[in-house]
DNA sequence: AAGTGGTCTAGACCACTAC
DNA sequence: TAGTGGTCTAGACCACTTA
């Protein structure tokens, strides 16, 4: 393996942000896997040439973009999603009341599809290229309140199977980065009223056409590309969608 | 004036973090106001018995939060809501097409109530504490979308009146930070499908209990106490609400 | 030219984890 | 005890703004 060491792709004009670009670059290339620890910091230092201070400032911003974790005395690791960890930075739907429960995922459908042209521009992909499609209903509460409809490149998640991924043990994403090597690093949503189509409002116990709603969201990869394509039904009769524009999450 | 330099309230463990809450304090106390510059980093360092690269950490973490802001060469400013600048970090509605605009906003109502128990405990304050409650419409493209009804505590906007409302020149949250002194630093939403009441349903030209979006937000000061209550309703026929975990708003 | 924040260094010392 | 990250220091040098 050819350790990335250069940094003139992404000048940025300092050294630090330089450090990053290349960390970055040894993340996406997989030099360093989901889960795994980096090097230390002395070595990383030594490595590209700049002081521990320096290395610091980098690792400090890959950190609070959630790409690494930190542990005193251990080392740095590269942030694995984790049902027991991440799981809500992405799952945002608690019930009235604030409790947030974890869901049960039902797969109901898997198929292979072409990407129509509004999905192909969303995915950054050509129009009619070849998508993995499948539908996952959640219940919370023992009763089923989402549908997702999950759409995937097929050229970045090759030979994936309806078994494959009905057998994962974590979270999709999760399973998406020890899988597929794949960092799910942020998403982009939108939000609107959406009326149930008639084979869900069966699932969903709604009657035809009530009103839901819609969920669009675009997953990027810590490259900046798009890698998952997703339209979510909520029945927010119980439930809400939650958007805090603070950290700590104020529980009402 | 007495200025904030002893740091014992929060201890946190470690040094920056008290010259934060030392700066945060001095801060709510309104030593420095909105919009000021505060003192340079060299006489902050000495003013709280730290390094700059100490002090500089700390200003970090703040300008991080939105609460500072720094430009080379000139000092570090209160950041102070402004149209051009903060607007669309709390202003989170898009044409379907992705296109930003400002609303051209309109008073439709101003009165003083008591808080019911339920807007109380999202507050804060005692049931039946009073409150200043008005009705903003607001209109994009020429075509009123959405409507906010919006609560303030008495106690937190001494003598606000509709008329000083009305003259305000800038947006609402300059305008608390103007006028009372009150940052507003963050805010916590909930999503869901609600119903238009008979009055609204003629604002936004939609048939009596149409399907909208409700939007139930609390504004937190940099004190992190609730400062405003605000319940909105959204007609997304062609407009989304977006909810992004990325900085880099990606431009569909 | 003087003052501000922005970057970078080289090292000390502390706290935590593993063996 | 050895190795890791976490904090803090004291200062150099750069880039930007204003006068």
């Amino acid at each position: 393996m050819s350790t990335v060491t250069a940094m003139p792709t992404s000048p940025g004009g300092t050294r630090y942000k330089e450090v990053k670009e290349a960390m970055l670059a040894a993340l996406t290339v997989q030099e360093w896997k989901g889960g795994e620890v980096i090097p230390s910091e002395k070595k990383l230092a030594e490595r590209f040439g700049v002081s521990i201070g320096t290395l610091r400032k980098a690792i400090d911003e890959l950190c609070a973009e959630n790409i690494l974790i930190r542990h005193q005395g251990l080392g740095t690791f590269v942030a694995m999603h984790r049902r027991d960890r991440h799981f809500f930075r992405y799952f945002r739907v608690t019930r009235r009341d604030g409790e947030r429960t974890y869901p049960v995922v039902t797969l109901i459908d898997f198929r292979r599809v072409k990407a129509s042209p509004a999905i192909a521009a969303r995915l950054g992909i050509d129009d009619g290229a070849r998508l993995y499609s499948f539908v996952n209903a959640l219940a919370l509460h023992e009763k089923v309140i989402m549908i997702d409809h999950i759409m995937l490149p097929e050229t970045l998640f090759p030979g994936l199977t309806e078994s494959t991924l009905r057998s994962r043990q974590d979270t999709l994403y999760n399973f998406y980065q020890d899988a597929f090597g794949i960092n799910v690093a942020g998403t982009d949503e939108r939000l609107r009223v959406g009326r149930v189509s008639e084979s869900e409002s069966a699932i969903l116990q709604l009657d035809a056409g009530s009103a839901v709603m819609e969920v669009e969201r675009v997953a990027y990869s810590i490259n900046q590309k798009p890698v998952e394509y997703r339209l979510t039904h909520i029945n927010t009769e119980e439930y809400d969608f939650v958007a805090s524009t603070m950290k700590n999450g104020a529980v009402t």
